[in-house]
RNA sequence: GUAUCAUUAGCUCAGUGGAUAGAGCGUUCGGCUCCGAACCGAGAGGCCACGGGUUCAAUUCCCGUAUGAUACACCA
């Protein structure tokens, strides 16, 4: 039992019809730590008790058995203030940490529940560019937060492996294609001349026809068509896992579009047989004006099948295949009105796990001077962000630490880790502007500030050397503010990994990452580690050997590594 | 037109139905003979968009307005 829990049980003894859980729930950290370590606000209870808050306050203080490792209780106003012994609360965190290492803070709160994560799901043929960053590093991110408290995660990257783009694509290849320069720039290429298309068609509106023509063909299963198509897969994909790599992010399935080619006609029949395909302008619909949305279109007039038809049949195969508790969608929020109308078709279909499907929406992400285009080529490439701030980490080293070993990989973990970090800094809803100077600051909030705190720990530990790690310490040689302050946020790291799943922010994780850099830097600067007493020594030692850890295990959750020395 | 989302310090953003609204950047100032200054400290900087409502209590919940972003039929 934690201190939290001590207190809502002493609490819900001395109230009467007391829900401990409720109880739990409400007592706080007071913002100002002059006023104790917990806090019980007693406003909730004067409607029940009908007195006011402050006399119930004061009531209930005089009644209730003081907690153990609580030294002082004090009321102010309505609040019940708790001060803690700050030997035994040090030790209770420090304890957890030591014994349960990289695994501290991971939990057993989603046992035996499978998620689903759907996200990055790029489309194939086209660059990787800035606009799929998102998707793809917070959906990383949530994966491993589901997983580290109990969740057995799905990840999986729905490929935009099928469609018109490819019918324009094999068009463009024709005309304007050479197989070699194909080889030698892989996507780069495919996007030229993607865009070529685009400007031609402008002009020359057969093209689009002729496009049509062989997706047509794709689809009939063409020998020529389907080679074309699976090339144009591999060259995307080899382009991919590179940069999947590079960011630190595996899927446990790359199914895409193309593989539910198949398995939606037994869809639409299964629409038809409940009686909600309507045919409208010679399309096949599911009319949904009763729900105060727009029509979601499942055939088009020339049977072809759409966007919806598509993640209609995903969602039936993965709830079939992973049998899932919550199948989790990371895209970008215009795509709001298109999960509302297809999760309204599977609650109509009477599938009871419609409510299981979660539309986790982000930002857009702008350039300032207009909306993102690959058709346009308009965007900005994922590979070019990575290798400047890569460039970036590595002039940095060269300035400050030149000797370092291995600069090359701790380069590419600091430039790496500042984009993603960068990216899951705020709550996803936020609209990003693209801005390079901002995504690689390395001061302040950033990535490197992290990386750098958790670098400085390992550098402390080395030359206390590994046999000073001493966990027999005396706890109480912690008690200043500095250091309870960074036991504080160690103890608060187990729930905001619950906080961050149950709000699908990892933004949770990655500030609270920071609070406890911020401080652990101000303890380390407020006090000397190795240069004092033996016993103060091994204290604080063992302090810092937890920070690391916990810096260390946020990090790898975030998808981020953290180098010993930068 | 309908819908969704947003609006908090110069900028980028946290925050909570309740005790004095916080951080980073930028700015001004201070701190390396000392465990890593990619750090730490201090100062300046706020009608929490506006108007109503609910409540003992609203920056927080509800409604409206304004502003901005986005979506809305055969692309994904």
């Amino acid at each position: 039992m934690d201190f939290k829990e001590r207190i809502a049980e002493a609490l819900s003894k001395a109230i009467a019809d007391a829900d401990k859980n409720e109880i739990y729930s409400s007592i706080e950290i007071p913002s100002d730590l002059s006023k104790g370590d917990f806090a019980f606000p007693c406003f909730k209870l004067a409607k029940v008790l009908r007195k006011a808050p402050p006399l119930i306050a004061k009531e209930i203080s005089e009644k209730m058995d003081k907690p153990d490792g609580i030294e002082k209780i004090e009321v102010v106003n309505a609040y019940i203030n708790f001060y803690a012994d700050k030997s035994v609360f040090i030790k209770e965190i420090l304890v957890r940490v030591f014994e349960r290492k990289e695994e501290y803070g991971k939990s057993d709160y989603g046992k035996g529940k499978n998620i689903v994560i759907d996200y990055s799901s790029p489309n194939v043929a086209k660059p990787f560019h800035i606009g799929h960053l998102r998707s793809t590093v917070i959906g990383n991110a949530l994966y491993n937060i589901f997983n580290a408290i109990g969740y057995k995660s799905v990840g999986i990257n729905h490929l935009g492996d099928w469609g018109t783009q490819f019918g324009k694509l094999i068009v463009a290849y024709k005309k304007w294609g050479d197989k070699e320069a194909v080889e030698r720039d892989d996507i780069k290429e495919l996007s030229r001349i993607y865009v070529k298309f685009h400007e031609e068609a402008k002009e020359n509106p057969a093209l689009d026809e002729e496009a049509r023509g062989w997706l047509v063909k794709m689809q009939q299963g063409d020998n020529e068509a389907l080679d074309l198509w699976r090339w144009f897969v591999d060259i995307s994909m080899k382009e991919f896992n590179r940069i999947y790599g590079r960011l630190n992010i595996k899927f446990d399935s790359y199914k895409g579009e193309s593989f539910y080619n198949d398995k939606m006609a037994a869809v639409v029949d299964e629409i038809k047989e409940k009686g909600l395909l309507t045919e409208s302008e010679g399309a096949r619909i599911v009319d949904l004006s009763e729900f105060n949305m727009p029509p979601c279109l499942i055939l088009r007039r020339d049977g072809g099948t759409l966007y919806p038809t598509r993640d209609i049949s995903a969602a039936i195969y993965r709830k079939k295949t992973y049998d899932f508790d919550k199948c989790v969608y990371i895209t970008a929020l215009d795509q709001n009105l298109h999960f509302a109308q297809w999760f309204k078709v599977i609650e109509l279909l009477g599938y009871e796990w419609s409510g299981d499907l979660v539309h986790v929406p982000f930002g857009l992400v702008s350039l300032g001077d207009g909306k993102l285009s690959t058709r346009s080529g308009h965007v900005v490439l994922m590979e070019d962000i990575l290798n400047s701030a890569v460039e970036k980490a590595a002039t940095i080293i060269e300035e400050k630490n030149p000797n370092l070993d291995n600069k090359k990989k701790i380069a590419e973990d600091v430039g790496i880790g500042a984009v993603i970090f960068n990216d899951l800094y705020n709550s996803r809803i936020k609209n990003v502007v693209f801005d390079l100077g901002k995504m690689l600051n390395f001061d302040g909030e950033t990535g490197p500030y992290v990386q750098y705190t958790h670098a400085r720990a390992c550098s402390v530990l080395r030359k206390a050397g590994v046999s000073d790690v001493d966990f027999d310490i005396d706890f109480s040689l912690l008690r200043d503010e500095a250091s309870v302050d960074v036991c504080r946020v160690l103890s608060e790291y187990p729930e905001k990994l619950i906080e961050a799943s149950e709000k699908y922010e990892p933004y949770i994780v990655t500030r609270h990452i920071i609070a406890l850099c911020q401080a652990f830097n101000k303890f380390y600067h407020d006090n000397s580690i190795l240069g004092s007493d033996t016993e103060l020594r091994k204290a604080r030692i063992a302090l810092t050997y937890a920070v690391k850890t916990v810096i260390y295990s946020g990090l790898s959750i975030l998808g981020i590594n953290a180098p010993r020395e930068m």
